[in-house]
Order: structure tokens, then C-alpha cells, then sequence
DNA sequence: GCGTTGACCCAAA
DNA sequence: ATTTGGGCCAACG
């Protein structure tokens, strides 16, 4: 159908947004993680939509594979993360500790393929 | 259409 | 633990 032409990525894009507003405070989660939740198709456009419009977005709770912020951003980020009660060694967050819970329940690829 | 860049991820050395 | 290389996807010149 001609619905599916247009406006494709602009859903993924809010979809993004929305999972990450989602965040509880206290938790985080990684881009690889929103990508699965989200079935965008690569990690990297989280990335890009939160620097496009993560503005208004807890983008401090989204963290990389091995729980280190990027780079830029990680003295911001690990202060903001610290005020919600989650410590960090060094750049690295406890993931294990930390983790969205939801994530460790990502949904199965192929289930609606 | 190609090359570069980017808030990524993984495996191997 | 760090570096290197490959894969990934979309936007931009």
C-alpha cells in the first residue's frame, strides 16, 4: 500500500523518543538496547535522533554497549546519572546494576515479520 | 552516486 | 585494557 512510502522513519522517530521518555529514573539502557525495543535498523540512529531531538529527553539515561557514556558527553552525563542515585567507576556504569529491566526482556525478531 | 562523518557494536590481535 | 578493522544506517557536500 502507498500508507507505507512516506513518513516510515518519522514514526521510528518518535517510537525512539517515546521508549527512552520511558526510562525510569535509577536506570539505564543502551542505544543497542532502544534499537532492539524500537527494531530500528542500526544503533547509530539512536545516536543521531538524540542529537537531532533529545533535547527534552532523558538522553542521560542511554549508554553504550559496555556502559560508558560518549565521549563528549560523559562528564554531563555521569553527573546527571550520580544525582539519580546511579554511581559510576570511573566512566564505566554498572550495567548489571543498573539495566532497564525491560531490556533483559527484548522481544524476538520475527515474531511479527 | 561517492566520500565523509557520527551520542554505535562486535570480534580479533 | 587498548587498538584495529569491519559492519551498520542515515544525512550532507
Amino acid at each position: 500500500m502507498d500508507s507505507w512510502g512516506e513518513g516510515v522513519d518519522e514514526e521510528l522517530h518518535e517510537r525512539v523518543r517515546e521508549t527512552i521518555r520511558s526510562i525510569p529514573e535509577g536506570t539505564v539502557a543502551t542505544y543497542g538496547d532502544i534499537a532492539g525495543l524500537t527494531r530500528a535498523p542500526s544503533p547509530r540512529l539512536i545516536g543521531r535522533i538524540l542529537s537531532e531531538d533529545g533535547h527534552d529527553l532523558p538522553w542521560h539515561r542511554v549508554l553504550r554497549a559496555n556502559g560508558t557514556p560518549a565521549p563528549h558527553l560523559a562528564e554531563e552525563q555521569l553527573a546527571r546519572l550520580r544525582a539519580e542515585g546511579v554511581l559510576a567507576d570511573g566512566d564505566k556504569v554498572d550495567l548489571r546494576r543498573h539495566r532497564w529491566p525491560e531490556v533483559a526482556a527484548e522481544p524476538e525478531p520475527g515474531l511479527f515479520d
